[in-house]
DNA sequence: TTGTACGCGTTATCAT
DNA sequence: ATGATAACGCGTACAA
C-alpha cells in the first residue's frame, strides 16, 4: 500500500494525501475522503521512504552494556517513557560487556541510520570521545561525567561520604570499605574517593587494607569480608559499593558470630531488590536512575531539535534508605 | 556521503560500488580502489534507502512489558545475542504494562518497519490474535502457548508439579499454594494446576483455600503467608509462584517463631537474585529464560528467511534448584 | 487549495 | 566485468 495508491482511491492527489499526515493544507471534503481511504486500508506511511526525505528517523539508539542490573532497567525505562510520548522509538544496542561492540555500535548508528544517541557505558575511554567526535548526531552519555560531552551523572562521591558520616555519627570507629575493582567504572573510584575522606574529616584511621575490591561475583562479598575481618576483627561499620556484596558480607558477618546492626553496621549501595529481602533489612543509596533515563532523554530531545539547553552536565543526587543493618 | 560520491571518488561507477557492497561482481583492481575510498571516507550505506528497494529492514521489533524483571531481561539478552551476530538489531516497544501499547506496537510496527516481530505479552488476547494475523511480518511469541501462532513457552505446570512433588517427597503433609492473582499471565493458572495435581496424585488435602494469590507488590507475600498460616497453623510446606513472595513468606514464618526449613519448607520460582541472598538460601525452580530468547529469535530468523522450521511450538525445560529452605 | 514533477540513496535490470 | 538508468515511496517546490 502506497501513497499513490491512496491518493488514486480517495479520488485525489499523491501531494494532497501527503499534505494530510504532514501540514495538513488540505480542503474539509479531500481530507475527509482520505481519511475514509486511510481507515480502510490501515494504510501508514513507510518511515524508510520518510527518512530519505526529511532525514529524520525517528529512532533513538541505547547503547548498553548489558540488561542484567536494576540500575539498567531503570535508566532504559526512563528513557522509554519520555521518548515514547514524542514518538520515537529505541534502537537497542546491547554489547554484552564487551567494551569494542560499544564502538562498533557507535559507527552502525551513524549514517543516518538514528537522531540520536545514547550511551551507557562502563567506562568512557579515548576511542569513545573519537568514536563520539565523528558522529553527525548528538550523543548523551548517563552514569558518568566525561568533559565536553552531554552528560548525565550521579553524585557518587557526595553520596558515599554521607553514608559513611552516617556511620560515623552511628559512633562507629573502624569501618571499612567494600568497592569495585579498578577494571571498573569510574564510578567506583568516586565511591572510593568519598569513603577516604569521610574518614579523613572525622579524624579516623583510615589504612589502605581498610578498602578492599570485588568482581560482581556471587559469592565475593562474603570472602572479601572474610578476609578484612581477618586484618580488622574489630570492625565496626561496612560501606559496600553494592547491595549484592552487601549481602555476601552480612552474610558473612552473621556466620561469624557477630550481630548486624548491633556489633556492626552495614550499608550498600543501590537500592536492589534485595535490601528489603534480606534480614536484616539493607540500609543502602538509592540513585534516580529512573529519572537519569528521562532527563537523558530530554536533554538528547533538545539537542536533537537544536533547542539551548541550560547544561550539558547535569549531576543527579540520591538518597540514603535507613532500614535495619544501621539501627 | 551517498554511493554516487564514491563511485566517482574511486572512479568507477555506483553499480560497481553497490556490488562491491553486496554480491561482489567487481575486478581486483575496481575492488581495491573503492576499498581504498570507504575506508578513507568511512562511507556507510544509508539503511533507509536500501530498505525502499530490497523491503528488508534487518530490523526485529520486541515488545515487552517493562523492564524489571529478571525474567524479562534475560529473554532479551538471549534475543539480542543471537539477532547480533546475524546483523539484526531490536526496535524496542516498552508497553510500560500498559496492555493497549501493546496493540499499538504491534500496528507500529507493521508497514515495513520491522522483518520480524518478537511479543513478551502477559497474555494473549483475541485482539492481540486480530493484530497479529494483520500483521505483514512474522512473529514469534515467548512466554505462552497459543495455538496457532508460533511461540516458545515454558513447562510451567510440569515445574509446579514436580517442585510440588519434591516437598511432598521430604514429607510435607501440609502444603499451601501462593501464586498470582487472576489478571495475570496464563503461566499463573500453569502453575496452580501443576500445584493442585501434584497434591491429588499423592492423596493430600487439597482445599480451596489452601491456594491464594498475590500481586506482584512487595509485602505481600508476607501478609498472604499471614492469612493462610491463620487457617493452616499445620502447615510445612510452601510453593510460591515467585522468588520474591517467597521472601515475603519465609519472613512472616519467621517472625511468628518457625523455623525454615525445619518447620515448614518453602520454594520459589524463577531463580532471581535473592535467592542465593537470603538466609536460608531459597530453593526455586529456574527456567530457561535466555536460552528461550535465544530459541524464538533463531525461530523468528528462520521464518524471515522461510526456512521451514521443525515445530511452531516450542516447550522448553526448567531446573530445580535446591537450596538450604528444603534441605 | 490542488496537482505535477523531481530528488532523496540504493539496488537491479539491461545493454555493452 | 561494467555502467547507464529505472524504480522503490515519500515530501515539497513550483506552477496553476
Amino acid at each position: 500500500m502506497t501513497i499513490n495508491e491512496i491518493a488514486k482511491l480517495a479520488g485525489v492527489s499523491n501531494a494532497a494525501v501527503s499534505r494530510y499526515f504532514n501540514n495538513g493544507y488540505v480542503s474539509d471534503e479531500k481530507r475527509e475522503a482520505i481519511r475514509k481511504v486511510v481507515e480502510e486500508t490501515g494504510y501508514v506511511p513507510s518511515p524508510q521512504a520518510q527518512t530519505l526525505r526529511t532525514k529524520k528517523t525517528k529512532l533513538i539508539g541505547v547503547i548498553i552494556p548489558r540488561l542484567n542490573s536494576t540500575a539498567t532497567n531503570l535508566v532504559v525505562n526512563g528513557i522509554s517513557d519520555r521518548l515514547e510520548t514524542e514518538g520515537y522509538q529505541l534502537l537497542l544496542g546491547n554489547t554484552g560487556d564487551d567494551v569494542s561492540k560499544e564502538l562498533k555500535y557507535l559507527q552502525v548508528f551513524n549514517e543516518n541510520r538514528v537522531d540520536g544517541v545514547i550511551l551507557l557505558s562502563s567506562m568512557v575511554t579515548n576511542k569513545h570521545r573519537l568514536a563520539i567526535d565523528k558522529l553527525k548526531c548528538p550523543v548523551v552519555i548517563i552514569g558518568q561525567n566525561v568533559e565536553g560531552c552531554n552528560c548525565i551523572y550521579y553524585n557518587d562521591y557526595q553520596a558515599v561520604y554521607m553514608v559513611t558520616n552516617f556511620l560515623i555519627e552511628k559512633a562507629c570507629k573502624r569501618i571499612v570499605f567494600i568497592g569495585f575493582n579498578d577494571a571498573d567504572i569510574s564510578n567506583g573510584k568516586q565511591r572510593r574517593k568519598g569513603f577516604i575522606k569521610a574518614l579523613k574529616d572525622a579524624h579516623l584511621p583510615c589504612e589502605d587494607s581498610q578498602i578492599s575490591t570485588s568482581d560482581i561475583k556471587k559469592q565475593s562479598g562474603y570472602l572479601i569480608m572474610e578476609s578484612l575481618y581477618s586484618k580488622y576483627p574489630d570492625l565496626d561499620g561496612v560501606v559496600c559499593a553494592s547491595d549484592r556484596v552487601a549481602v555476601g558480607a552480612i552474610k558473612y558477618l552473621q556466620d561469624r558470630g557477630k550481630r548486624v546492626p548491633e556489633d556492626v553496621k552495614v550499608v550498600g549501595h543501590d537500592y536492589s531488590d534485595f535490601s528489603m529481602a534480606i534480614t536484616p533489612t539493607l540500609t543502602t543509596v538509592k540513585y534516580h536512575y529512573e529519572e537519569a533515563g528521562a532527563k537523558g532523554a530530554a536533554m538528547l530531545l533538545n539537542l536533537i531539535r537544536e533547542i539551548p539547553i541550560s547544561a550539558n552536565e547535569v549531576m543527579l543526587g540520591y538518597e540514603i534508605i535507613e532500614n535495619d543493618s544501621t539501627r
